[in-house]
DNA sequence: CGACTCTACTTGTCTAGTCAAGTCTAGGCA
DNA sequence: TGCCTAGACTTGACTAGACAAGTAGAGTCG
């Protein structure tokens, strides 16, 4: 125990804010299974009498539960415990540059190619143009103090950041300067296993055939794709960590 | 268009409610780069004086863009656009049974073991048990139309569920009996490229040293570890899929 | 010049009420 | 019996205020 603090915090257990004393009742109703699942838990109106609240403070932390799915709401009917059949977390994709720094490492990056094309009509679809537009392309290799960690293959749509071939991707990374052209994100991904092709391997400095965790990522903006990135991250250097708290 | 619904939505982007018109214009301006990451957003009063409405309904909405991770707010301060470095998307992990059956498709499960065992230390540390305490083991393969899809190896505390060696899996997953014993949860997971053992490969029908997705995920109720679950994946038949939208 | 205070502005939270809309049930009527 | 309606109860949304607490800047005093 941190007895240095006597006054910040009384007791853990119980926060300040009455909204918040009413969501942890609520809560700890839930982890203890008080309401079984589906099962009809207390209204607002009791509620406001049993913490001596107004009802506003009430909403407020029945609202919270609801957009943490820990409870569904119906009008007119009551307020049920979810059933917890799909456990929901939070995956945080993050810029590999700053993943690395916060680690205390040194990150640099390999540009391999950075250059425009025309787009097969697979990823004119993809980036919604015609098949035979420009497109940008760039292969990149992203290192962690000097190993391999990351092969990024990655499209851009030029009408989205018509100066990205002029960037030193030595200095930003394409996550980054990406973020600062489109400024709000709608993203797509998906996350599999597959063996390393024969450049990858040698980019990546990982025998041919070794298990790689690969991610697709389209970015779109505004709903026009900007960006559809593969990045390739060998299996043995590279997991994706993740929690679920409610 | 349709119109045969010319009441409910006669405009789209207009919503009824004030409070999500105000968000609406609100993210609106922040898709469209109106206020730069870190620049300083209307504050409330300005919204309350701009939308004639009251300032709990402003408040409502820019604390469910705050919940979003779209602003920052700071007492005394201001209201601030987000960066958003980092794009957290929302990683649905469901029971394997639902999410096949929502496909059309038929599951089944193989049992190829189900027996209590002693905890190895490792096992212990990861269990909140002691090393040489009983712990309980299974070893499923789920099959998605008859073609094996997952590799289940599943450790679980048997202070939180002593009946779990009674449970017939070729009926009920672990996870669904699980979530019915235990109601609310907490867990972590990783999620990694490797190559099939030689017993992975024989279950999954697949050749040693083929790429598997590898999901473990250790779940825990009100602080006390309930298993902890190895899932492997061929990595040619299955991919986790996600999205993010702001 | 530096330290202090006072003020204006901001967000954070709460109250006590209003009206609206959806659901369910009991009772009455044909 | 079957249908309909009225009332009770629920959530959903909002208003117009209130007080607290934090920040930043202007002005003042030593």
């Amino acid at each position: 125990m941190d007895l240095a603090t006597p006054e910040r915090a009384p007791h853990p257990e119980a926060p300040a804010a009455p909204y918040a004393r009413v969501k942890q009742f609520l809560k700890e109703g839930l982890s203890h299974g008080r309401w079984a699942p589906g099962a009809l838990m207390p209204s607002e109106a009791e509620l406001v009498a049993r913490f001596g609240v107004s009802r506003m403070t009430v909403t407020r932390a029945l609202r919270e539960l609801l957009t943490e799915g820990l409870v569904t709401r119906v009008q007119g009917v009551g307020t049920f415990a979810a059933h917890l059949s799909k456990v929901s977390s939070t995956l945080t994709i993050r810029d590999l540059h700053d993943e690395i720094a916060e680690r205390g490492h040194r990150h640099h990056a390999e540009v391999h190619t950075a250059r425009q094309e025309r787009a097969s009509a697979e990823l004119a679809l993809q980036l919604g143009l015609n098949s035979g537009d420009a497109v940008f392309h760039t292969l990149i290799v992203h290192f962690e103090n000097g190993v391999p960690l990351q092969c990024e293959d990655r499209y851009v749509n030029p009408a989205c950041a018509p100066d990205y071939l002029s960037v030193d991707f030595t200095q930003t990374t394409p996550t980054h300067y990406l973020l600062q052209v489109a400024p709000l994100w709608e993203a797509q991904f998906s996350i599999e296993a597959s063996q390393a092709s024969a450049q990858e391997a040698k980019l990546l400095h990982i025998g041919r055939g070794e298990p790689c965790l690969v991610l697709v990522r389209r970015t779109m903006s505004r709903g026009v794709p900007i960006t559809l990135a593969r990045l390739v991250h060998p299996g043995s250097r590279y997991q994706i960590d993740g929690q679920f708290k409610p």
